[in-house]
DNA sequence: AACATATACAACCGCTCATAA
DNA sequence: CTTATGAGCGGTTGTATATGT
């Protein structure tokens, strides 16, 4: 027995909304507020499916949404989030204020990628295209930041072009340099995610905690396993003092050998990290 | 000017998950 | 425990607009 459809197709409106829908739906929620979408349409005096007109508020008519295009911070945190997170759209949308999932979506399916791939970055592994199905060692993971380090970097680039009207020559997407403007872009070494993410066991105290929002922010530079607590670990790639003693410090109740197959964590949404490789699609929940 | 193709994004669809009965 | 239901998510599609030929 499959599951009774969540509204009467055969008397709803489908498509784009018009104005006066739009009008209904906003005043209704103003007045009355989000509630049960099933029961919305009929109330509001819509002829619109539920989904529909939830789907409509939260991506279009609510009063708190950022319109316009995203700003180079907000790309760079989305191909930061996308790198942990993968397609979790929702989730990212949570780390941008005013932005929705769908918009944050459509963004990365029309044009981070198409930048990504550009740069020379496969989209969905964050790695070179060339070494995309290459098996992952420490020196892979800090060729990958180093990577999206020169993306982003080129992408900076590339965006402050276009605002200037620069030319784009031909299908392989390269600029024609012209001599008007040359910004002299610094990049920062490390990447400047700081999402807050506390990854470290529960049991670790503010001061920790005080750390570890240092080096997700702009103070540290530590490789990519380091700022993922695992310094000193066979991921570790630098050798960063704080990390090894970060590294000792955290891992005391068990051996460097057994971390990979431990418990070292949950992150900010509440997975449980247990390998030593941070791979959020096989993470369980907590 | 007319048509073809590419792009952007709003909206839909099908699925999973949480929860109440 | 099972089932029904609503909410939410992510993939996909449809369509308007822009750009190229």
């Amino acid at each position: 027995m499959g599951r009774s459809p969540c509204c009467e197709k055969d008397h709803t409106n489908k498509g784009a909304w018009t104005k006066e829908e739009d009008d209904k739906l906003v005043s209704y929620i103003k007045s009355h507020g989000e509630g049960c979408w099933r029961s919305l349409p009929r109330s509001a005096g819509l002829l619109r499916c539920g989904k529909s007109c939830r789907l409509r508020w939260i991506n279009y008519l609510r009063p708190d949404l950022k319109r316009g295009n995203f700003t180079l911070e907000e790309d760079d945190l989305i191909i930061k989030l996308h790198s942990l997170l993968g397609n979790k759209w929702s989730l990212i949308a949570t780390r941008l204020p005013g932005r929705t999932d769908n918009e944050i979506k459509n963004y990365w399916n029309t044009h981070v990628k198409r930048k990504l791939l550009r740069g020379g970055i496969d989209p969905t592994t964050h790695r070179p295209i060339n070494e995309a199905k290459a098996p992952r060692d420490s020196s892979e993971t800090r060729e990958t930041e180093d990577s999206l380090v020169k993306f982003l970097s080129f992408s900076r680039q590339l965006q402050k072009k276009e605002s200037f009207g620069e030319e784009r020559n031909d299908q392989k997407g390269l600029i024609c340099k012209k001599e008007r403007v040359e910004y002299s872009i610094v990049e920062e070494k490390c990447l400047d995610l700081n999402l807050e993410l506390r990854i470290s066991p529960p049991w670790q105290d503010q001061q920790h905690h005080d750390e570890t929002k240092l080096w997700f922010g702009r103070e540290r530079s530590k490789c990519t396993a380091c700022r993922f607590g695992l310094g000193n670990g066979k991921e570790c790639s630098c050798d960063n003092v704080k990390c090894q003693v970060e590294y000792s410090s955290s891992s005391s109740s068990h051996s460097s050998s057994d971390i990979s197959s431990s418990v070292i964590g949950y992150d900010f949404l509440g997975l449980k990290l247990n390998t030593s490789v941070l791979d959020f699609s096989t993470s369980e929940m907590n």
